[in-house]
DNA sequence: GAGTTTGAAACT
DNA sequence: CAGTTTCAAACTC
């Protein structure tokens, strides 16, 4: 060991007998229940300590709520440690002598020395209990340096040292979380994820007897309970190997700095200026503010308290933002500082629903500018529907309960509202007939033109593009008839896709699972639908099908340009929700470029559109490698594939 | 600002 | 999958 190694490892010694004593010297008798106990990891004292983390966390982490729950800490740990705890003490020391457990005995603290918080006293046990850098962090490397210094920026009065802890706290906790959550929601066994899950729940409650937050301990606890699964994905790394795979693509979540700029999309600007304001103020004055800013329109913030603003309750959550200063919420854990706990979260969500992220408003990428209505400063396709649709039955569709309402568009066939009283498009009270759809085209073009004038059809175009998104998402298995394969089409030429689609619209008439629950033909362009492992026969029967509704929608639709759809040149590369726009799955050029599939070019894309619109978060390039790379590995996993 | 209503999300 | 509970936003007073 040379000189310079002997002083550095001096100064860590030295840094982290500080930083004892600061953990030692103000631990505060008003132990605040809402407010985080840190919970320390090793990687987390790597990052600590690190002399390239020291300076980055130093600048990040500046916020005195953090800094309270540094003082409680010990406190709370203490008391824990003594009362609950006592029985996993065993396991942790026995997992804590195992390697590549980083986590796991990061979170020891509780069940042993509380005061030395399990922290390494040299620099030598700092490397020991940290992974390998390169699987630390497979998403967010980049992404929390980028909130750490957006941090920086906006509040540049916090002193460093204090900062330090400050971080080691707020990071500390968001380990422990993000183990929590690995536990609880990825790669499981569902029957065990239950069991656990109830277990953990008691242990919320105790925890939270004892004024800790239980999610601080959850991923100790849970980590006790054998879950050797979870291991092989790493401790930090945000690596599902489970059997639950999530829809990578949606997995994105948008970067601190770039909130505003999202607000600024869908606000006025003079509200977007008092987001920027109250970003910049301090946490007192932003509390005051924010009403205001929830009160505004375009870009809302939540006040959740139950949910730690991890479920899609919490608006920010849902919407896929982190939560601001702005918002209300309490107990928040979707910031930054808990991104691996957010991302397992949103993983988990999407394991329920797929389509939990995808925004909420579907568009008809073909409106025209007459069919566009203003509302505010946006403009909103008529024909853009809500992915679900409502389920109203006191609101009549007419109050912001609706989320249809909310959206600023019509319901539809989709909905499952009562009464309905939409003021953008009532649900229409009698489903069109698909019989006489088919059987009469003309009759319909005709029909479809009456109704262009009146109430329904402004908002209704169900000949367009399915009720609901849950539809979209189970026709997938869609097959058209064999015979009807674009491959023997384009090749043979005696077949384009018009006749196609008139052969299948023979068809379909009898194959009833072609149509929607509501009677309306769905467009297969659900996210499912248009996975890149789409080719050979599969892809054939898609566009074979594509083309076939493209047809439909042109007869039906005579008024709508044509050519005003382009193709989608990248293909599978406009499949995720949260990049906002479907496109009709690629189909080997050679195809597309035949004149039969000139017809596919039209009126076949649609805008997924979420108001206000969020950019994902990891990198385009990112989140291309992670399609690629989970549609080899998952085929027909769940998810947008 | 507190209390109520509402409907989506989550849970059973 | 339907019924129930939980949750937070919207709304009312």
């Amino acid at each position: 060991m040379n000189f310079f190694e002997v002083t550095a490892r001096e100064k860590e010694t030295e840094r982290f007998g500080e930083f004892l004593q600061c953990l030692s010297g103000n631990v505060d008798d008003h132990v605040e229940s809402d407010i985080l106990g840190g919970t320390f990891s090793g990687e987390q004292h790597h990052e600590l300590f690190s002399p390239q983390n020291i300076e980055l966390q130093a600048a990040g982490a500046q916020n005195n709520k953090l800094g309270a729950s540094f003082q409680i800490f010990p406190e709370s740990l203490q008391r824990y440690s003594k009362e609950s705890l006592g029985s996993l003490s065993k396991e942790s020391v026995k997992e804590a002598d195992q390697p590549h457990r980083g986590i796991r005995r990061h979170l020891h603290f509780g069940t042993h020395e509380t005061a030395s918080l399990c922290l390494p006293a040299r620099q030598t046990d700092f490397e020991s209990l940290v992974p390998p850098h390169d699987e630390t962090r497979t998403i967010s490397g980049s992404w929390q340096a980028r909130s750490c210094s957006q941090t920086a920026k906006s509040r540049p009065s916090f002193s460093p040292p204090a900062c330090e802890s400050v971080r080691a706290a707020q990071n500390c906790g968001n380990r422990a979380v993000n183990s929590i959550i690995r536990s609880e929601s990825v790669g499981s066994e569902p029957s065990k994820v239950k069991k656990l899950g109830s277990n953990l729940h008691q242990q919320e409650e105790k925890l939270m007897s004892y004024g800790i937050p239980f999610l601080s301990f959850y991923g100790e606890i849970y980590s006790h309970l054998g879950y050797e699964q979870h291991e092989s994905q790493g401790s930090f790394s945000y690596q599902s190997s489970g059997s639950i795979q999530p829809p990578c693509d949606s997995l994105h979540l948008i970067p601190y700095e770039q909130q505003a700029t999202l607000c600024k999309g869908t606000m006025p600007s003079s509200e977007y200026a008092d987001i920027v304001e109250l970003n910049q103020m301090s946490p007192e004055r932003n509390r005051k503010k924010a009403k205001y800013t929830i009160k505004s329109e375009g870009c809302r913030r939540c006040k959740c308290k139950r949910s730690r603003c991890l479920k899609l309750y919490c608006e920010c959550f849902a919407a896929g933002i982190y939560c601001l200063d702005t918002c209300s919420c309490e107990n928040c854990f979707n910031k930054p500082e808990y991104e691996e706990t957010v991302l397992d979260m949103r993983q988990v969500t999407e394991t329920r629903n797929p389509l939990a992220f995808a925004p909420k408003v579907v568009t008809n990428a073909t409106n025209s500018p007459a069919n566009m209505m203003e509302k505010g400063s946006l403009m909103k396709p008529s024909s853009s529907r809500h992915k679900k649709g409502c389920n109203c039955k006191k609101s009549k569709c007419s109050k912001k309960y609706c989320e249809c309402f909310q959206a600023g568009v019509g319901c539809c066939n989709g909905c499952r509202c009562e009464g309905c009283y939409n003021p953008y498009g009532k649900k229409p009270e009698t489903i069109y007939r698909r019989a006489e759809r088919w059987n009469n085209p003309s009759q319909e073009q005709q029909h479809s033109l009456l109704e262009s004038s009146g109430d329904c059809i402004k908002a209704e175009r169900p000949n367009q593009f399915s009720s609901t998104w849950e539809e979209l998402a189970g026709i997938g298995h869609l097959t058209p008839p064999s015979h009807c394969l674009l491959g023997e089409v384009a090749s043979s030429g005696s077949l384009n896709t018009r006749d196609c689609s008139k052969k299948l619209a023979g068809q379909l008439q009898q194959e009833s699972s072609v149509l929607s629950p509501s009677g309306y033909l769905n467009w297969n362009h659900s996210p499912i639908s248009l996975s890149p492992k789409l080719y050979g026969r599969e892809a054939l029967h898609e566009l074979c099908s594509d083309s076939f509704l493209c047809d439909i929608m042109e007869d039906a639709t005579p008024e709508t340009p044509k050519n005003t759809c382009t193709p989608s040149t990248e293909g599978v590369k406009s499949w995720s929700p949260n990049q906002k726009w479907v496109s009709p799955p690629k189909i080997r050029s050679h195809e597309l470029r035949s004149g039969s599939s000139q017809r596919l070019r039209s009126g076949c894309k649609f805008i997924l559109q979420d108001l206000p619109s969020f950019p994902p978060l990891t990198p385009y390039s990112k989140s291309q490698a992670a399609i690629h790379q989970n549609d080899g590995d998952h085929k027909g996993s769940t998810g947008y594939q």
